[in-house]
RNA sequence: GGCGGCGUGGCCAAGUGGCUAAGGCGAAGGUCUGCAAAACCUUUAUUCGCCGGUUCGAAUCCGGCCGCCGCCUCCA
């Protein structure tokens, strides 16, 4: 059984061969920080989570760089309108980000470097580029990559050069300095929009255009060939496309050897827009009531290429099927003393291959959480029939590890729950108890409706009364 | 105009030539319970947008049609 990904490049399903035996590097498109993540762009980190976390439990020794975008034209733009610096801007909405990632349970990438902290690399890989000739200075003083001049450009996004089409979009005056409507800028000269946004380098004094960072940084921190590039699908083009064009040709090198890229997320079946209110950020859903466990869930479970509909009856299910692994989990408690069954083991050795199986074709989440559940549903069934046993449950609780390391969902906290005092909801647990024991059964059943109304559902079992929170 | 994707049960969602079309949610029935709830178990698509074709055999391949959607210069 082999790893194999589905890189946009080839536009199939490859073998994963990484370059060096046993060590995977990745770099992922980071976001551009002018203002808070909305859920959307969260499920691309999601992913990239889920990646590194998928090869490092196939035991490889991963390196991931994330970049931040912490200067172009939104970013330039926002802060003057904020009366910021552009730091202190930047700043702001790159913690935000790093809190929001956290809270996902999304690890921390090895390196997070920032595009400012690395003109200097940008500048030099420029100037590598203008004597090579594959760029060039226009009369405002920026600097263009001449797209003509790399005979593969299009490869990525499958668009050939004779059909771009020079749409509306692209205004004459805006591009007038240019040879070509489709060479992008490499290097933007000063000018008044950016205030006191700019570099003074041999280049001239100005900013990076916004593909260069990316090729800069990726090749300092992972090499000039590195395994893994991954972003949304909208940066196939043209931001990826451009990116492999000015690094194949300022290094004659192979740069990113597989492209995986995630699909869009929408809300509710339609895209993701503030006029139709459908437009969340991570804060906005969970001050709705729902944990971020129940988002990662739902992020994370449709397959990474697929537009993912993002719904709340799918925030209702996360909780429910959620909540039914948690039941599982507990209820290894009740295991009698014994050596592990062999019924118990070929279930539980059945679903660790087809989790493993299922991952290892490209990220198939579904079949892998499909795996998951059966294991659940056998298990279950042979705990009804008083056939599992404490050896079992340790082979559960490995195999629960190490799946919960791969989805990083399994026992991820339920925050957000539970702020304030909940011990009048204890009291009243008690109450009850004491009118059962007296027969009072009138009085507990008040009880329990007086808490249903608050959304609080009980639990009564051999051991006592337990509750939780109804969703919301 | 160019390139590309999608349409599977009430909802979400795997499967892309062949054992009985995964799994989750929901729903129904059962076990348990003072009654419930929760939990657990069972059931829940002769059928994969429509029409043709290829094939011993198709949700899976080919053609046509209908419907939805993405990208085409800075948007994850």
């Amino acid at each position: 059984m082999s790893l194999v990904f589905h890189d946009t490049y080839k536009r199939a399903k490859m073998p994963f061969e990484p370059l060096e035996d046993g060590k995977v590097k990745m770099y992922n498109c980071g976001p551009t920080v002018y203002d808070t993540a909305h859920i959307g762009n969260l499920r691309a980190y999601v992913f990239a989570d889920l990646l590194r976390r998928w090869l490092e439990a196939k035991g490889y020794e991963v390196t991931q760089v994330q970049n931040i975008t912490d200067v172009d034209d939104k970013t330039i733009r926002r802060s003057r309108e904020e009366g910021l610096t552009l730091s202190e801007l930047t700043e702001r909405f790159r913690d935000a980000f790093f809190s929001d990632l956290e809270t996902l349970n999304i690890l921390p990438a090895h390196i997070r470097p920032a595009a400012t902290d690395h003109v200097d690399e940008m500048v030099t890989m420029i100037e590598e580029l203008l004597k090579r000739d594959h760029a060039y200075r226009a009369p405002d003083g920026s600097i263009y990559f001449r797209v003509s001049s790399y005979s593969e450009y299009g490869n990525l996004s499958g668009k050939r050069l004779e059909d771009l089409r020079v749409g509306e979009r692209v205004t004459s005056d805006e591009y007038e300095s240019k040879d070509d409507v489709r060479d992008f800028a490499l290097w933007k000269a000063w000018d008044e929009e950016d205030g006191s946004v700019f570099w003074e380098t041999s280049l001239g004094k100005g900013r990076p255009g916004w593909h260069i960072e990316c090729s800069a940084m990726s090749m300092k921190y992972l090499g000039r060939d590195f395994d893994i590039h991954t972003g949304g699908v909208d940066n196939i083009f043209p931001h990826h496309e451009n990116e492999i064009a000015q690094s194949r040709c300022a290094t004659d090198g192979t740069f990113a050897r597989y492209w995986l890229h995630c699909d869009y997320l929408i809300v509710e079946g339609k895209k993701m827009s503030k006029s139709l209110g459908n437009f969340f950020k991570l804060q906005d859903l969970i001050d709705k009531g729902y944990t971020p466990r129940e988002i990662r869930y739902v992020i994370m479970g449709t397959h990474y290429r697929s537009r993912l509909n993002f719904t709340f009856d799918g925030l209702h299910a996360a909780r429910s099927a959620l909540g039914r692994l948690d039941e599982f989990q507990a209820s290894w408690q009740q295991f009698k003393v014994g050596d592990a069954s062999a019924e118990a083991a070929t279930a539980i050795d059945r679903a660790e291959k087809q989790f493993d199986e299922a991952m290892d074709d490209d990220l198939n989440i579904s079949a892998a959480i499909a795996a998951i559940f059966n294991m659940v549903r056998e298990v279950n069934s042979l705990t009804s029939q008083g056939v599992t046993t404490v050896g079992d449950r340790e082979r559960l609780t490995q195999l629960w590890a190490k799946w919960d390391l791969a989805l990083g969902v399994l026992s991820m906290k339920e925050s957000s729950d539970s702020d304030g005092d909940d011990g009048w909801i204890e009291e009243l647990i008690e109450e009850r108890k004491q009118a059962r024991q007296a027969k009072n059964f009138a009085r507990a059943d008040e009880i329990r409706d007086e808490l249903v109304a608050k959304g609080i559902l009980l639990k009564d079992s051999p051991e006592g009364t337990t509750w939780k929170r109804e969703a919301n």
